[in-house]
RNA sequence: GGCGGUGUAGCUCAGUUGGUUAGAGCAUACGGUUCAUACCCGUAGUGUCACUGGUUCGACUCCAGUCACCGCCA
């Protein structure tokens, strides 16, 4: 059969931060889906990579002393650790800074100039000098600056402009005859009569109020704007427009499938990047789908807000494939979901521990005590045999309806309502009567059913979970990957060999006792907590600790912190929890000091820190970092430069 | 202010073109089982389907209005 192929396109993230949890959402899931392609036997190509260029980074990289493009690589090199960690199976990675994607930006963009879909013109608007921002009328705050409330002045800027509008009324007929272009619909009504309808203007694409940019070509004072400089990376890293030829990556993959944006970038993915595909003459991609945030109680996570969720901290507590199953499972798919770490314990335990993680442990068992670890070759199938192999069918066709329309939430759900049906299956067939009668045909029959369920468990487990299937199948005594025969093959019932040793382990999922975990947190918050002020009992002799050298003194990383707030944590009476700006990163840093300073009075004031201390939990809330402070437990003073010097910078 | 959406069991949500006792998961209670990670299986629920009015033989499902929340835009 003549597979088809996929292209799977993420948004490319902006390095101006590491990345949390969001971001790691929308990854995950284009992972799931791009390799539940590949188990269908399509060629994928998925592509995720970093939007590198831009003001706010430029002045990110300025405030911590370092390039552009070094400040950048340091970013980048930890996201491109992040999709390590997440198993994130991307074909590639494009970075908007590699040359192969800057010469092609500038290609097009020239392209378009010469056949006049780029003109130059002239941008007026209301200037902040020192934001550096443009506002418009009615965006000011008593005639000035909504940021900063200085002066704004009328500033006209050359620019080049693209003609949007142009070629609106064939993104319209476009959107009505491929009703499955914007997806969810609601997206696709917003777009439609919030812009569309209402008429769109021509679009300003470059910029000369700042240098960190791809340059125009003929024009270098001009860096081009983020729209043709990040949109285009869905088809430059694909080798457009200088490789296209027959057999090329971009004759196979291009038009996309899919791409996957978060609901904030829709707009910029419906409207402008399907006029700029059809400026080229290129075919537009199948399908945008816009989905929903994670979101904390209360609102979108942020840094300002001190609520990020670190993904990196989440592996290792938890393991990825739980993590990856919480993103995948609690969310329906468009829809903002509600992160809570207690839904994810919850999640662990009811799902993978107790049905699936249970399931292969019992049946292990089982195969054990009733025949020697051996699985028996199974004798004629009874009616509970096959109920259950039918439902495994109908399961394997319901995983794939609902892909086929990005409900993997729902899909998930259906493969756990399997994993449910075989723990019913084996209180219905009950092998430890079968063992205790002696009825050895009909144990062998119901052991093998039972292995054997789970083993296609495991394989349409596969594009979700990415330890756990090769843990099953390693445990149930198979060498080979879950992967191997793909869905159709992999999937069908029979496969397991007879006569195979299973190779029982570690249950798969512990169990995480939620209440003991949240005590302990405690534990450790009040133990951080006294140690933050340095004890009194140590005051007497001042040598207290072993001699260091100096390159141990040089792995701790202190800087100078601006507080830009601070709030007592709810039901802790030492811990304040504040919010610090370390050059261009804000964290949050949970400090043992309520009881010698208020929460105001550090406000504004520059501090020093330990930035590179392990982020903790205390009380519940993430600390990332220690304020450094000297006292003896009647007394307690916040070490602070002694003039400003900017936050960021390092002390030593 | 414009456009759109949501409001269903304690919690998170499903509810197809209007049709008999409104569903699932989690949580709760009770029962069963013992192979298993105090696990699994079964049973039981509780709901004025936001509110008001209308259309209809019949509305959670259609229409109008009210309230609350949310999204996009201005």
């Amino acid at each position: 059969m003549a597979m088809g192929k996929f292209y799977i396109t993420t948004p490319i993230y902006y390095p101006s931060d590491n990345l949390h949890i969001g971001h790691a959402y929308t990854t995950v899931v284009a992972d799931a889906l791009a390799r539940y392609h590949r188990l269908l036997g399509e060629e994928v190509f998925f592509l995720t990579g970093t939007d590198e260029h831009g003001q706010k980074i430029q002045r990110r990289a300025a405030e911590v002393g370092k390039e552009p493009q070094e400040f950048v690589d340091g970013i980048v090199a930890n996201i491109k650790a992040l999709w390590k960690l997440l198993k994130i199976s991307n074909d590639d990675f494009i970075r908007t800074t590699e040359p192969r994607h800057t010469k092609r930006v500038q290609q097009i963009f020239q392209r378009l100039y010469d056949q006049g879909d780029i003109y130059k013109s002239e941008y007026e608007g209301l200037y902040c000098t020192p934001c550096e921002a443009f506002w418009l009328e009615r965006q000011l705050v008593d005639g000035k600056c909504p940021d900063c409330g200085r002066e704004v002045e009328k500033v006209r800027e050359e620019s080049y402009f693209f003609r949007l509008s142009k070629y609106a009324d064939r993104l319209m007929a476009h959107i009505e005859a491929h009703p499955e272009f914007i997806q969810p619909v609601s997206r696709k009504n917003e777009m439609v009569n919030n812009f569309l309808r209402p008429g769109l203007e021509d679009l300003c694409i470059s910029r000369t109020t700042f240098s960190w940019g791809i340059p125009v070509p003929f024009d270098p004072k001009h860096v081009i704007y983020v729209w043709l400089d990040a949109l285009t990376n869905y088809i430059t890293a694909l080798g457009y427009p200088d490789q296209v030829g027959e057999g090329s990556v971009f004759a196979r993959f291009w038009p996309a499938e899919l791409h996957l944006v978060g609901k904030e970038i829709v707009r910029f993915h419906t409207i402008i990047w399907p006029i700029i595909l059809m400026a080229l003459d290129l075919p537009l991609p199948k399908q945008v789908f816009g989905h929903g945030w994670l979101v904390l109680d209360g609102g979108k996570m942020s840094k300002s807000k001190g609520n990020v969720v670190d993904p990196v901290i989440l592996v290792e507590k938890y393991g990825l494939d739980a993590i990856r199953y919480y993103l995948l499972r609690e969310v329906a798919f468009g829809a903002d979901g509600v992160y809570s770490e207690e839904a994810l314990v919850l999640r662990i335990n009811t799902d993978l521990a107790n049905d699936l993680g249970n399931l292969l442990h019992r049946t292990l068992s089982m195969v054990e005590k009733f025949a020697d670890g051996v699985v028996p070759a199974p004798g004629a199938n009874g009616p509970l045999e096959e109920a259950l192999q039918a439902e495994a069918d109908r399961t394997r066709e319901a995983m794939k309806e609902h892909m086929a329309k990005l409900e993997v939430s729902d899909a998930l759900s259906a493969i756990f309502q399997l994993i449910g049906r075989a723990n019913k299956y084996i209180d219905e067939a009950a092998p430890w009567s079968l063992n205790k009668s002696g009825n050895r045909e009909r144990l062998g029959t119901v052991l093998y059913t039972m292995v054997e369920t789970i083993r296609i468990c495991a394989v349409l487990l596969t594009p979700y979970l990415v330890d756990t299937p090769v843990r099953i199948f390693a445990q149930l005594g198979l060498d080979t990957d879950p992967t191997a025969l793909g869905l159709a093959a992999g999937g069908k019932w029979g496969l397991y060999p007879a006569g195979t040793r299973v190779q029982k382990g570690d249950p798969l999922f512990p169990r995480i006792d939620w209440e003991k975990e949240q005590a302990e947190a405690e534990e450790e918050g009040e133990g951080v907590k006294t140690a933050a002020p340095p004890s009194a009992e140590k005051t007497e002799a001042v040598p207290g600790k072993p001699e260091i050298t100096i390159d141990e003194f040089a792995k701790v990383d202190l800087r100078v912190a601006t507080v830009l707030a601070a709030e007592k944590v709810e039901g802790a009476d030492k811990l304040l929890r504040l919010q610090v700006r370390i050059g261009g990163e804000e964290r949050q840093i949970v400090a043992g000091i309520a009881k010698y300073y208020s929460p105001q009075e550090l406000v504004g004031k520059e501090i020093v820190v330990v930035a590179n201390l392990k982020p903790v939990k205390l009380r519940g809330v993430l600390s990332q970092g220690m304020i450094l402070a000297a006292g003896d437990g009647e007394t307690l003073a916040v070490i602070r430069p002694e003039k400003e010097v900017g936050d960021g910078t390092e002390v030593r």
